[in-house]
RNA sequence: GGCCGAGUGGUUCAGUCGGUUAGAACGCCGGCCUGUCACGCCGGAGGUCGAGGGUUCAAGUCCCUUCUCGGUCGCCA
């Protein structure tokens, strides 16, 4: 039996008519439109062509096979009598001598319609992954992937090497440049856009290299690739925008702003002291989003802020501004401020006005959920089909931990903290508020999606030693905990900075999806589990003995 | 772990105030149809309404418990 095809699913033109072919592929459908008239379409990775049955014997050799059978076809391409501009190969079909099945499908009902499989249950979708991933639709994600990885490849200087510590280790002993597309493993929940324990990132370490230097090699290789591969044609051009972390907060209420949406917080604390509504009570901080234009009925405002308070944790609050006054929503608690707040948020009739209250963090954290509905909400507020780059710099070094109450890192130990030692000295002097320190470290941002995090990283021991005294560690924790680290530092390391975007999110926003699960060929569920493969399953006691694991009972209750 | 949403033929969904035989579309099976391309037309089969308990003359619908999936928060230097 000889399977070898002269041709694929995608090939065929009005210039190969005349020509003896075999095709193979999946038998997607047969369209009977006569006793002895039919047109089957058959399916492969490159496209689909139509085999026209114009014979009894044809009907039903075809009418015998089961959808999503593979088969081959061999016979002759000739030209349509009604040809189908909407498809490469809508000018030809192949009229079929043999026909043959290679491989049977065994049912004639399946768990979901292939070119439907993206509106089916995801669990099952996932269960039957290889039938869904033969819908068009969703395997050009995968395909944009592969297109996406090896365009970063393309653009990126060679040298493949190991993660984090080890490729800081790797400038420590002389080679300058490091980066490679590595899968990376974290014990953390999954979200829509984070793939439970494990994703991709494009890995990088500069030796001799500073926080700029790091923005020009992703303000290159990124924006070529979104103008190619990205579903809006329209993205940021280098530079990216610059926003100091804590100017990220107070104006969007979030690190990773989304900046296709052109509203913006403001703080109207003061101004809204003394008021009988008890959110808005001293103490707390009050964010308001003015909105012009708003449109948006009673009953469309109430569950915009019932999404909020669902992903903030909190409440938001409204207003809207009719004939120079507030009218609706906390509008009674507000009125002798409507001249003052009129003023200050430059309203207007015809606008709507968001809060946002409670202690300081809640209330920047619930604007900007509360920033990001309403831009979606408000026709005018967001020009969705663009990319918008930033790069969020100035992170805090320092924060007083919820439970401590006591200074800790806010994020990354090992990044290098703005103006080095002096700056830590400083603060061990009392003549700064060390939490006015900020750190050398950035976060790309892309339609409010946290694309990658980096630094320039911390190489001097001493530096090293002096920021973990701040949070009442030492020399002696340094050594303990990262002895590697520490001991090659000590035998003069380059000052060296690094990033690594996500490859996963990278193209889920290329493709223009809304879960990272549809840009991964073989998901995993939420939960962490592999439903298709039944994966994790119980251990043999066999497997228990080779590993001398035993399984004990659990203590509780 | 908290909160929110969902679970009804193979698939996606509808199902009003608790009330007769739980509907539709697609798929499947049978029939018709000579140019379809989401083909069309006619007919048919297919349901433990996630599971368990309760209220009631009567539960897909109300109450309690529980399981599963999704979103979100916690978490993620």
């Amino acid at each position: 039996m000889t399977q070898n095809r002269t041709h694929t699913c995608g090939e065929l033109r009005l210039t190969d008519a005349g020509k003896q072919v075999k095709i193979v592929g999946w038998l997607e459908n047969l369209r009977e439109v006569g006793s002895n008239l039919g047109f089957v379409v058959v399916r492969d990775f490159y496209g689909t062509t139509q085999v026209v049955v114009e014979t009894a014997e044809m009907m039903a050799a075809f009418k015998a096979i089961n959808k999503e059978s593979t088969i081959s076809v061999e016979g002759v391409v000739r030209e349509r009598a009604s040809k189908n501009p909407k498809l490469p190969t809508g000018e030809i079909e192949v009229v079929p001598q043999k026909v043959e099945v290679l491989g049977r499908c065994r049912y004639n009902e399946l768990p979901f319609e292939i070119n439907r499989s993206r509106d089916a249950d995801e669990t099952q979708r996932l269960k039957y992954r290889y039938l869904d991933l033969r819908n068009p639709a969703v395997k050009k994600n995968i395909i944009l992937r592969c297109n996406v990885v090896s365009a970063l490849r393309e653009a990126m200087y060679a040298l493949p090497q190991a993660p984090q510590q080890f490729k800081q280790l790797l400038m420590t002993s002389g080679f300058d440049r490091y980066f490679q597309i590595a899968p990376c493993f974290r014990d953390e929940d999954a979200r829509g856009d984070r793939s439970p324990g494990e994703f991709y990132q494009l890995d990088m370490e500069m030796a001799f290299a500073t926080q700029d230097d790091v923005f020009a090699v992703l303000e290159d290789v990124l924006p070529p690739i979104f103008a190619k591969y990205g579903t809006y044609d329209i993205a940021s051009e280098a530079p990216f925008k610059r926003i100091p972390y804590r100017e990220a907060m107070e104006r969007y209420g979030s690190d990773k702003p989304d900046l296709r949406i052109d509203l913006e917080v403001r703080d109207v604390t003061e101004l809204t002291q003394g008021t009988e509504f008890p959110p808005f009570a001293e103490g707390n901080t009050v964010k308001a989003i003015p909105v012009s234009g708003c449109e948006l009925t009673r009953k469309q405002i109430d569950k915009l802020c019932a999404d909020v308070e669902v992903q903030s944790g909190a409440k938001p609050y409204w207003t809207k501004v009719e004939n120079g006054a507030f009218v609706g929503g906390v509008a009674k608690f507000l009125n002798d401020r409507a001249p003052a707040l009129i003023e200050k948020l430059g309203l207007a009739d015809g606008y709507l006005v968001g809060f946002a209250a409670g202690k300081h963090d809640q209330a920047v954290k619930t604007a900007g959920v509360l920033r990001k509905m309403l831009g979606a909400a408000v026709p005018g507020h967001m020009d969705k089909e663009r990319y918008e780059f930033c790069w969020i710099v100035d992170f805090p070094m320092y924060e007083i931990g919820e439970e401590s109450g006591e200074l800790e890192f806010c994020h990354n130990p090992f990044s290098m903290p703005s103006g080095g030692l002096e700056v830590l000295l400083k603060a061990e002097r009392g003549e700064i508020d060390p939490l006015t320190i900020t750190a050398d470290q950035y976060d790309l941002v892309c339609n409010g999606v946290e694309l990658s995090s980096g630094a320039v990283r911390n190489h001097d021991p001493e530096i090293m030693i002096k920021a973990f005294e701040m949070v009442r560690l030492g020399e002696e924790d340094v050594k303990q905990k990262f002895p590697a680290m520490y001991n090659a530092f000590c035998y003069g390391a380059p000052p060296h900075a690094g990033i690594a975007p996500g490859v996963d999110r990278m193209v889920m926003l290329l493709s223009g999806e809304e879960t990272i699960r549809e840009v991964i060929p073989f998901p995993m569920n939420k939960n962490a589990q592999d439903v298709l493969m039944g994966a994790p399953s119980e251990v043999t006691q066999k497997q228990l003995d080779e590993l001398h694991i035993q399984v004990t009972a659990k203590e509780e209750e």
